[in-house]
RNA sequence: GGAGCCAUCGCCAAGUUGGUAAGGCCGUAGAUUGCAAAUCUGCUAUUCACCAGUUCGAGUCUGGUUGGCUCCUCCA
């Protein structure tokens, strides 16, 4: 396995800190807010990482962290009336429904930072004990970078003059404008807060990670993590700033690899929540079918920028269309074990830092050969096993193919629509055997018109919903 | 202002140690079909934004130019 690592900026084979063991943490959402399409992108990114390891015998464990403690949720509470618990509670079951439509596997740790106060408190407390964090008199709590001499390592980000560049707002009592904040005391009007010894207040969303990294895996006295994701936003500041706490606070490096997946663009513009633009994913669920949409998301590598538009879309349900017909045109049998130069081919494939585009390339030559045979000879039944065998390893390791594939024809299409087409298509066969052409393709025209497409085969007439 | 990324056929897109351009869509010719659809086969970039350099040889390395994007502010 080769992986792209943003810190050394180039593609490193990986080795796990523990042998055929693998511990991978990845900044999960802000819970305030419905998901849109660059949070899928990244958890599908991961996910990939995660089956892909697995396929190559690694025990993964992956934590993937909600921020349910911030500025913008405690906002949201005071809008709406509702606790900070019914708030994010509501935010992290509807990414977890939304996740799962897509097809990513849960992580297994899915800390929260409300459940992780001790563990964050600790460690600021050692930072400050080590006077490497300081309390200003508001009671914020911060993070001096001049005592960190590896900040900057992570980005390689080196702000020399950041008070004259930078266009924050720098607190006064700061000692140094790079110093982030890892508590932050609240107003004495609020109260939403928790108890420190330091302060009554709420965490720093940098230190959330380190402090829940540091609780939930053991590590070795070199490295916390085998490998940290995230997307390319979080590198600065906020992957320096965890990598600093960490670094300060345990006297190793957090992570030997860091990931950044790319953004998801629409309309060419970089989708955020500041600009307004936000495709989420609820409503993308709305019009297209969980795998279709994962199908898509993933076909792009996962550290190009991603620009979402319909025309890809159908473009990549195509390919899953084929994958799903050679499927149908070996359903019913039992699947015998995958073909082995195509089994490793994929996984030479994927073990290129996820090279997905030969990954998809090996699996349009798989169908295509099949078909090849299948038409040759239609009863090959060895053939039927492998090629169902390897349709099925495709799906537990990308994730998609693994409906049955007469439904996955149907999605969207009801019962008494279903019934329609099936007498149509009778109707249709009886004035095909009156050699009746003309009432059959009025028929034919009539299915279409529904948005159905039929084929004649040699096991009767399929039809599909397009 | 500082840091960095990207530019390959009409569209999407691969191309790790430089060795002579994957794959998909679209289009097109054919096999098959009552006709379609599906499936299969053939064809479809002397060329990788542009210029210069290194080299026997560069899409791949170096320098420059142009164009697009990101981070430095909450952000996946």
């Amino acid at each position: 396995m080769h992986i792209y690592d943003s810190v050394q900026k180039t593609k490193l084979p990986f080795k796990s800190i523990v042998p055929h063991k693998a511990s991978i943490y990845i900044c999960g959402p802000t819970v305030y807010d419905d998901s849109h399409l660059g949070h899928a992108r990244s958890s599908l990114s991961f996910d990939l990482l995660a089956r892909t390891l697995k396929a190559l015998n690694y025990e993964v464990i992956v934590a993937k962290n909600f921020t349910d403690i911030d500025d913008k949720i405690i906002k949201k509470v005071h809008e709406t009336g509702q606790s900070l618990k019914e708030l994010t509670s509501h935010y992290i079951n509807v990414y977890r429904q939304e996740m799962r439509a897509l097809g990513v596997k849960d992580a297994d740790i899915e800390p929260k930072a409300t459940e992780s106060l001790e563990a964050m408190e600790s460690m600021i407390q050692g930072l400050i004990d080590k006077d490497i964090a300081y309390v200003v008199n508001s009671g914020d709590v911060y993070f001096d970078t001049a005592k960190d001499e590896n900040y900057g390592s992570i980005s390689h980000q080196v702000v020399a003059d950041e008070e004259n560049q930078s266009r924050v707002e720098h607190n006064t009592e700061k000692r140094n404008p790079k110093d982030f904040a890892l508590w932050k005391a609240c107003p004495a009007n609020e109260d939403i807060c928790f108890e420190t010894s330091f302060s009554k207040g709420r965490p720093g969303w940098h230190l959330e990670c380190s402090a829940m990294i540091e609780k939930h895996f053991e590590g070795t006295n070199e490295y916390s993590i085998d490998i940290h994701g995230g997307g390319a936003d979080l590198l600065f500041p906020h992957h320096e700033n965890e990598a600093a706490q960490s670094r300060c606070a345990t006297g190793h490096e957090l992570s030997k690899y860091w990931m950044h997946n790319g953004f998801v663009n629409i309309n060419g513009e970089k989708m955020s929540k500041s600009l307004g633009n936000s495709f989420f994913i609820k409503d993308a669920l709305k019009v297209y079918d969980g795998e279709v949409l994962r199908n898509y998301l993933i076909s792009i590598h996962y550290r190009n920028d991603f620009n979402f538009n319909e025309e890809d879309l159908l473009n990549s349900k195509k390919r899953l269309d084929k994958l799903y017909r050679l499927k149908k045109r070996v359903t019913p049998t039992k699947s015998s074990k995958p073909n082995i130069p195509f089994q490793k081919a994929i996984m030479t494939a994927m073990s290129d830092d996820l090279n997905i585009s030969v990954a998809l390339a090996t699996i349009d030559e798989m169908i295509s050969n099949a078909n090849d045979k299948l038409d040759e000879n239609p009863k090959d039944k060895g053939l039927k096993k492998e090629t169902l065998a390897n349709i099925e390893f495709l799906a537990e390791l990308l994730g998609f193919g693994g409906k049955e594939p007469f439904s996955y024809f149907q999605i969207g299409i009801d019962a008494v629509t279903k019934n329609k087409i099936e007498s149509l298509i009778i109707a249709r066969n009886e004035a095909k055997k009156a050699k009746d052409y003309e009432k059959s393709d009025a028929v034919r025209d009539e299915i279409s018109a529904m948005g159905i497409s039929i084929m004649d085969t040699a096991d009767g007439t399929l039809w599909e919903k397009l």
